[in-house]
RNA sequence: GUCCCCAUCGUCUAGCUCGGUCCAGGACACCGCCCUUUCACGGCGGCGACGGGGGUUCGAAUCCCCCUGGGGACGCCA
């Protein structure tokens, strides 16, 4: 059996759409479980809407999600001497014509069927014209596409996904492969371009069933192999319609931005429309390639749950060591502005222990920097709910005496730490809780955090002990101003 | 209007090929309880689906038909 070849075929009018990426995603798996060749290819026939700055765009997100191409990038706008081949072919075997209806011409026609609730199709004016006609007309410098004649009779091909598809030849109009400024459209330039790269299996989103019968229609007027098909099924938004470019979630390069990991992108995107057909869930992605396969490809449309996604994000941080998560948050913590490079760099440890605190609740990475900036600077603000609970007169004595206990701790690490402020709490006659809440909010800001005395061990003394100091003066501006 | 596709919890899905083991399993979310200094994690439990109708059969989520619903495509876009 020959090489796999897959491709993936972006069109560079905007960012790497979500449903693009899932595209990716499948062929790239498909091609690495098969030990075949995956293919980058730009499809830029249309010169209007492509820009470098996509492309690049795009490259780099394929890039991120670890999709890396054996061969590409291929521009189709770089290969028209090739396509004029092969119109010339279909034009001489009589297999396309010239049609001369201008497009203002066809769009009242379209409009016309529409407003009579009637079905649209060329109507095959042009494909009466007669030899002389034809050569009178471009003697006279009319400007003409190019259609294929699409002959009566079934249109068949075994669907990698869905199974048998059948159209008939009448439902399909004589559809335009070339522009009347010659550059050829899509549907065709896909074919050539899929035939001269060798790609033996083409997996796409469902929205080209119906393209996929027409491209046979080429391949079979060319004399050229069909190569395998494949549908997968669209990604929806939660509106149930495809995800569009404006869904928050449709461009896959914006997940990097929002802390996601790239592995946990491509585990989810994996998962729409496609299962292992068992519980599991969670991959690597040499899991995944491991264990992909398209005949458990699904058939019904999937809509997209960026809060699932977050689950399966959460799940990869927590498969990721310390020191890979402290390097892909150090340019955000110093970005952000939390931290310097140089402080990073001289306290990485303290860094990773930090990391390790966090780690287990963690969703996507910003939430290290939005959940533990305290580890690395002073509170600027306290959070108001607890403020409101918590910042009261009774708590900054009690406060100020814990923080003069803790100041005479040789060991300030956990168990004394606990120790002390129980001791304190029994003296008092208050539960622990009662002194850990104002403490949690005095140290951090927050109501809420990793367990009080490792975050203060790991704080260290000096710093929590100005910090309490710092919190008993402003409970007490706050008191009096009230 | 034409053609094509799809149809299990709110969502992603397992089960459908080879009908009984399914009063339908898992995951996310949600809700309880436990653990606990908080939130989270973790553990336990709960809520929650075979779109409808006909067949076939001793028996259907699984097979057939119809209906309904949803989606996609009908560009000198890709």
């Amino acid at each position: 059996m020959s090489e796999i070849r897959t491709r993936i075929a972006p069109s560079p009018s905007g960012f790497l759409h979500v449903g693009t990426a899932r595209t990716a995603i499948i062929n790239w798996l498909y091609a690495r479980n098969k030990g075949g060749k995956f293919i980058l290819r730009i499809e830029d026939t249309d010169a209007d809407r492509s820009s470098k700055e996509m492309v690049d765009a795009i490259c780099e997100s394929l890039k991120w999600l670890g999709l890396d191409w054996d061969e590409g990038p291929y521009f189709q706008s770089e290969r028209s001497e090739l396509y004029q081949e092969y119109i010339e072919k279909l034009l001489t075997s009589g297999n396309a014509y010239r049609c001369f209806c201008t497009p203002d011409e066809l769009k009242v026609k379209r409009e016309e069927a529409r407003k009579n609730k009637t079905d649209y199709k060329y109507d095959r004016t042009c494909l009466k014209l007669s030899e002389e006609d034809i050569q009178k007309k471009i003697d006279a410098g009319e400007k003409y596409v190019i259609r294929v004649k699409v002959p009566e009779g079934e249109v068949r091909f075994d669907d990698m996904v869905y199974g048998k598809m059948v159209r008939q030849g009448k439902d399909i109009e004589d559809f335009v492969v070339c522009r009347n400024n010659g550059r050829p459209l899509y549907n065709f330039v896909v074919v050539i371009d899929d035939y001269e790269m060798r790609i033996t299996d083409i997996l796409r989103g469902n929205d080209h069933q119906t393209n996929s019968f027409k491209q046979i229609l080429i391949y079979n007027a060319l004399g050229l192999p069909v190569p395998r098909m494949g549908h997968l099924p669209l990604i929806f938004d939660e509106r149930k319609k495809k995800i569009s470019k404006r869904d928050k979630a449709a461009n896959a390069s914006d997940y990097a931005n929002e802390g996601f990991l790239p592995e946990a992108v491509v585990n989810y995107l994996s998962m729409l429309g496609w299962s292992p057909k068992d519980d599991r869930e969670i991959f690597t992605i040499d899991e995944l390639i491991d264990v992909f396969d398209i005949k458990n490809a699904n058939k019904s449309n999937a809509v997209f749950d960026v809060v699932k996604m977050k689950h399966f994000n959460s799940e990869h941080i927590k498969k990721k060591s310390n020191h890979e998560i402290a390097t892909m948050i150090a340019p955000m913590i110093i970005q952000a502005g939390v931290y310097s490079k140089y402080g990073l760099e001289t306290r990485w440890k303290y860094f990773m222990d930090v990391v390790e605190l966090l780690k287990d609740r963690a969703g996507v990475l910003s939430d290290f920097i939005e959940r533990g900036e305290y580890f690395f600077q002073a509170p600027h603000t306290y959070e108001e709910k607890g403020v409101k609970k918590q910042f009261n007169a009774e708590n900054a004595e009690r406060l100020e005496e814990l923080a003069n206990r803790y100041e005479k701790l040789s060991r300030f690490t956990h168990d004394p730490l606990y120790e002390a402020l129980k001791e304190m709490a029994a003296e008092i006659d208050v539960k622990a809780g009662i002194l850990i809440h104002p403490t949690r909010l005095a140290v951090t800001g927050m109501t809420t955090g990793p367990g009080l005395f490792e975050l203060l061990e790991l704080i260290g003394k000096e710093e929590v002990i100005s910090r309490m100091r710092t919190a008993v003066i402003y409970i007490r501006e706050k008191v009096i101003n009230e």
